[in-house]
DNA sequence: GCCGTTTGTCAAAGCGCTTTGGATGGCAGG
DNA sequence: CCTGCCATCCAAAGCGCTTTGACAAACGGC
């Protein structure tokens, strides 16, 4: 059933059977609601196709995720970001186009898009410092938001991001306040933006409070659990290893928890950590008290502002817009003071 | 620049050029270069929409997201499982179009993306038994493949799945072999057909070696890590607890790692467990060695083949198949023989 | 040198919708 | 009774592409 059949069974034109479903006021009202009820005994849908190509709107937002090029992984984060931008877009008749591409092919990709006008707009995800996408989207003039920033670009931009550097900082400080002076950080990849901006606050924090930077604390890598348990236990196995740990998720403070005990230590009591949390769905943070103290900001509310954001910029151009998130520093179990120097922690296994 | 624009450009008509760029022999081997060079010159992409408009293809693939009614979450194996699918479209050139919608709003979008023709096809995922949703799409005649299986449905459809009943039935067998005989089960919801399946496999394999079945020890929810958390804790607190656990996924299975070693327990040594593995990328399960004996099925090589399946049945319709993933047993670290009844394991906290 | 066949090209219709620029008729005001 | 003005409705053009059917030009066979 089209709009041409429609007209016809009603014995109107398809202009004014269009005006009527889309809420044009120079149709009567009478006939309007004809028009409606048939419509609907009919399970009339536009063809979203050809309405788009009348209008040039294509009501569908491109989500262009990027696939870590040495692991080819796809980060969970991505679900619940997702899942929030999709309670902006639905009520908004927005669709969300999804396309899985590693680092190498994004540019390629965003041409794509804004040549064949496949889409009204993209959110950017995980950019790098400099990010080349954030300059090649202002000129192709494909409205866009990015998640998190860039640093070193000096073009405004919209962005929706959490004051990483702060977090960082202020976990830095709470671990030496409570008398830690090996802090151990294990980050995600420096290649990141955000993971640049981590490092730079939690290197402030330790300068605050007067301890001293040592690179042998600090690792940096795609955030799995693997990962964490991997860097920890190296970590742990130093001649002079570190009593606390902050790290980027939620994900990789599974791995050390596991490594931390499985070295025959306890968590919040010979080793303290912290994590940044995105309140991911599948992995809460604990229930009524928290599992890992943390830093935590809801990864599906950037998905929902992010998305929301865009949509304003798509309906009235250049209206630009930053959004800073606030994080809550939730304190729970892993966290407590250095009691002494867990001395000689030997290795699992 | 457009098709028409091009066109003039080159001196041609609309039809010539269009034939050069999409391969059609009726056209001299000079002009065609020509075309293709100028196409490339001008960076021409034909416009998705007019010409899905014009083909009545969409090239775009729906990918239904249910989003759990209770909770609201958005499971992580769908990351996984759409970056093997898009590994499967992006060569054929076909998109992903995702919707998040709850259970209850399922029925009427796959309506409409028939009535408006948006997608050529839609995997379904995550069905229950007797799921509706296969006899709708059957009736809209969109092509479809399913991500698991749907009881009680007796016309054919496409299907992708693992024998979910075999492996947890070899899980409960080696359990019970190594002389278990409190089995706990902590499955995934019991809504889902894939949930139905574990149960009654594990019951078999129980029965097979002449356990009684109790269902104080079975639990059902959504796979989180706090689940498995809770569910176990709770099920080592009964007054004749489980030695032994089998569960659903590795992120639950993390959950029931951290009660056990809460409530000073060992894991593979005073409690083993058994989990499903979706050898999802940012929870694998341990690197040369298993953290967790397991079943283990990629759920990305599950996406990839569903989407060339689907793209096979939309290319020759009519054309069904169904693939059954075999499942490679891991033995891990969280198994061992039962060596003694661990009397009363206190609860944490 | 004529005819049938390729070969290469084109004009125009059509995909299903929106939107522009009238048309039509009824009605109030003069 | 005429004019002007709303209130409704419509025919047709256009969005950018594919595809049908037709048509010149070139070519080979007799």
């Amino acid at each position: 059933m089209n709009l041409r059949e429609l007209a016809k069974h009603l014995g109107l034109s398809q202009t004014t059977v269009s005006r009527a479903l889309n809420g044009y006021p120079e149709v009567a009202e009478e006939t309007r609601l004809r028009v409606l009820a048939a419509a609907e005994r009919h399970n009339y849908r536009p063809n979203t196709r050809a309405k788009s190509l009348a209008t040039g709107r294509s009501m569908t937002i491109a989500h262009v995720i990027p696939i870590s090029d040495r692991h080819e992984m796809v980060n969970p984060v991505f679900a619940d970001f997702i899942a929030g931008a999709s309670e902006a877009y639905l009520p908004r008749g927005y669709d969300i186009s999804l396309t899985v591409v590693s680092d190498s092919g994004q540019e390629q990709l965003y041409r794509d898009i804004a040549a064949r006008r496949s889409a009204d707009g993209v959110i950017v995800h995980a950019p790098k410092s400099r990010d080349p996408r954030i300059a090649l989207l202002s000129e192709l003039k494909l409205p866009f938001v990015v998640h998190g920033r860039s640093s070193e670009i000096d073009a405004p931009y919209s962005w929706v991001d959490v004051d990483n550097k702060r977090s960082f900082r202020r976990a830095a400080e709470f671990l030496a306040d409570l008398g830690h002076r090996r802090i151990a950080l294990i980050n995600g990849l420096e290649t990141m933006d955000f993971a640049v901006r981590r490092r730079a606050g939690f290197t402030e924090g330790l300068k605050a409070r007067g301890i001293g930077i040592d690179p042998a604390l600090m690792r940096s890598d795609e955030m799995t659990e693997g990962y964490g348990f991997e860097a920890a236990r190296e970590l742990l196995a130093l001649k002079d290893p570190p009593t606390a740990f902050v790290t980027a998720s939620t994900i990789s403070a599974f791995g050390i928890r596991r490594a931390v005990e499985g070295a025959g230590l306890r968590m919040g009591r010979d080793i303290s950590l912290i994590t940044h949390d995105d309140d991911l769905s599948y992995f809460r943070n604990g229930g009524e008290t928290a599992i890992f103290t943390a830093l935590r900001s809801s990864v599906r509310e950037a998905g929902r502002i992010a998305a929301a954001t865009l949509i304003e910029l798509i309906e009235t151009p250049g209206k630009l817009s930053q959004t800073m998130l606030n994080t809550d520093f939730i304190v729970g179990e892993s966290t407590g003071p250095r009691i002494r120097v867990p001395e000689q922690a030997g290795q699992p296994g």
